[in-house]
RNA sequence: GGGGAUAUCGUCUAGAGGUUAGGACGAGGGAUUUUCAGUCCUUAAGCCGGGGUUCGAUUCCCCGUAUCCCUACCA
């Protein structure tokens, strides 16, 4: 039989990366073994304001971005939808009611109140908390009594007393629970929606799931499960608990440790294969090899669930950035730079694109004024570049104003406009590009040099405060190719705008 | 309170009953260079504690400790 696995979150919310770590792993084990992956909505929870039904839609765009399509799911289809759990409630309540009839689960009336008032007292008298089972063992007339009372109620599993259930998973091994230590769990909920104990081992089963790839913090409701697959006399899916993913204080990722969604590192820039190369690090490891660099297809040869780690790992931002930058410039620099000009226009730095109805003469002088500019400038600041957000900090300064009357680095300026030779330096070296017959790096590196040698300087004291007048900063790219790239015209007009009032 | 999981450099991890405990990020140093970045070289940094088992444990077992997860009509 075929593998078939399954990520299946709820919409709850804004994605995060510790979800998109479970559908990769799950995807690349599905793409490992040849087998299908699918994607369920798991829409159960209706709390208003748990419930977000446009995070459907942010899921599906983050399946988009690291390009990781689904066999099947709900925005793809399939032949044994439908995917969305609400969808499902037939389902659903048909094999709660069987469980009922079988006397495998029970109709629980308590109410809140009731259950709150257990739950009180059991923390008063210093015992552990949970289910008393009250209404495990009603008569019919009790039952009558509290439907004549117009009291709704919930579908509890009446888990065995005694004995033991273990689970085999994949990546920790066996473990046993005790099965008196574990709740009636409610499988249906007296809305009628079901608890995800119920729709996922149904939806599980009826979608042949074969492995069930999640986090560890289901790793305790593991022996309810597994009571319902043997109960429902069906074959148990093989499963492994994933390490979770934790911030810095060691707590399981949330909102509160910053920008742990995945709309953020889409929004600041990190290229989709960084992400999903750093996610795959975190808790996984392709044993021996020493690399930690590999591509989807390298990733997909080399996965396997033994390579899967058990304790939980801390989310490195910095090593992310590193990476970041590492695929950065790896990429053809053309996909760096279309995936740059968004910013660059967002910060106003480039106006937006062309209206359809602009004419082919416009669209070429737009051609030649922004985007040729564009593509000669931001390659120079690749390889300085973390994220592709920082591309409006670090290339700002060729899009300035002509004369660059403003945005001087204070620091920049006392050390390097201060110098005894600045005003004859500029006055030869204006004139000296003014008279240049080809504007190119290699010529503007040799008046420079020249420069040194006709007023006896060192390189470095040419080079500093050039850079200075002309980029505003003391940090950038080689100054003969940043001069190059912003053109003899801006050089010229900001050497001037500095020379006048030195 | 109960249940479960986990424990190797600051972080991600490799590793094996006997190794100089390896790699990566980050940090320090150096080289390259007009700065930064990059690249290359390099240094420091680790087996939670206590018992066993064993000729020998960081590795296997037990206990402790610590941390995390669950303990909802949330997933």
């Amino acid at each position: 039989m075929s593998v078939r696995v399954r990520y299946a979150p709820s919409p709850t919310g804004s994605p995060h990366v510790g979800g998109l770590r479970t559908a990769i792993y799950n995807w690349l084990l599905a793409q490992k073994e040849g087998g299908q992956f699918l994607v369920r909505l798991e829409d159960t929870d209706r709390t208003p304001g748990r419930y977000v039904p446009e995070s459907a839609y942010d899921l599906e765009e983050s399946f988009h971005y690291v390009g990781m399509m689904p066999d099947e799911g709900w925005f793809t289809g399939g032949s044994v939808g439908p995917y969305v759990q609400s969808q499902r409630l037939r389902i659903y309540l048909g094999y709660a009611d069987k469980l009922v009839a079988e006397g495998h689960a029970y109709r629980c009336y308590c109410t809140r109140e009731e259950l709150d008032t257990m739950r009180q007292e059991q923390i008063a008298k210093g015992l552990p908390t949970g289910y008393d089972r009250r209404h495990r063992y009603l008569t019919p007339e009790q039952r009558a009594a509290f439907e004549a009372e117009g009291r709704s109620h919930v579908v509890r599993l009446a888990m065995p007393l005694e004995g033991v259930q273990i689970l085999h998973d994949e990546i920790r091994g066996e473990i046993q629970f005790e099965n008196s230590l574990q709740d009636d769990q409610v499988l249906l909920k007296s809305d009628g929606f079901p608890t995800y104990f119920l729709a996922c081992t149904v939806d599980d089963h009826l979608m042949k799931i074969t492995h069930v790839l999640r986090g560890e913090e289901w790793l305790p409701s593991a022996p309810k499960m597994l009571q319902l697959y043997d109960v429902l006399g069906w074959e148990r899916p093989k499963f492994a608990h994933l390490p979770v993913i934790v911030g810095t204080d060691k707590k399981k990722l949330a909102k509160r440790h910053g920008d742990t969604q995945i709309r953020t590192f889409m929004e600041q820039g990190y290229l989709p294969e960084a992400l999903i190369n750093f996610l795959v690090l975190l808790g996984w490891s392709a044993g021996d090899e020493n690399r930690e660099l590999f591509t989807i297809p390298e990733l997909i040869e080399r996965f396997s669930l033994a390579g899967i780690a058990e304790s939980p790992a801390v989310f490195d931002y910095e090593k992310l950035k590193w990476m970041n930058g590492h695929y950065i410039r790896q990429s053809e620099p053309g996909r760096i730079i279309g995936m740059c000009l968004p910013y660059l226009r967002k910060a106003g730095l480039v106006p937006e694109a062309l209206p359809s109805t602009a004419t082919d003469q416009e669209k070429e002088a737009y051609r030649v004024e922004w985007l040729d500019y564009v593509r000669r400038v931001v390659p120079l600041e690749i390889e300085r570049m973390k994220v592709l957000s920082e591309v409006t900090e670090l290339v700002g300064f060729f899009f300035q104003k002509m004369d660059y009357p403003i945005g001087y680095e204070e620091k920049a300026v006392a050390k390097w406009f201060g110098v005894s030779y600045l005003k004859p330096m500029l006055a030869q070296e204006i004139a000296a590009f003014e008279a240049l017959p080809e504007w190119t790096a290699q010529n503007v590196e040799q008046i420079l040099h020249s420069l040194v040698d006709t007023m006896g300087l060192k390189l470095a004291d040419v080079v500093h405060p050039t850079r200075v007048a002309t980029t505003g900063r003391t940090v950038g790219p080689g100054l003969f190719e940043t001069l190059h790239a912003l053109g003899r015209e801006r050089v010229l007009a900001r050497l001037r705008a500095v020379y006048e009032r030195a």
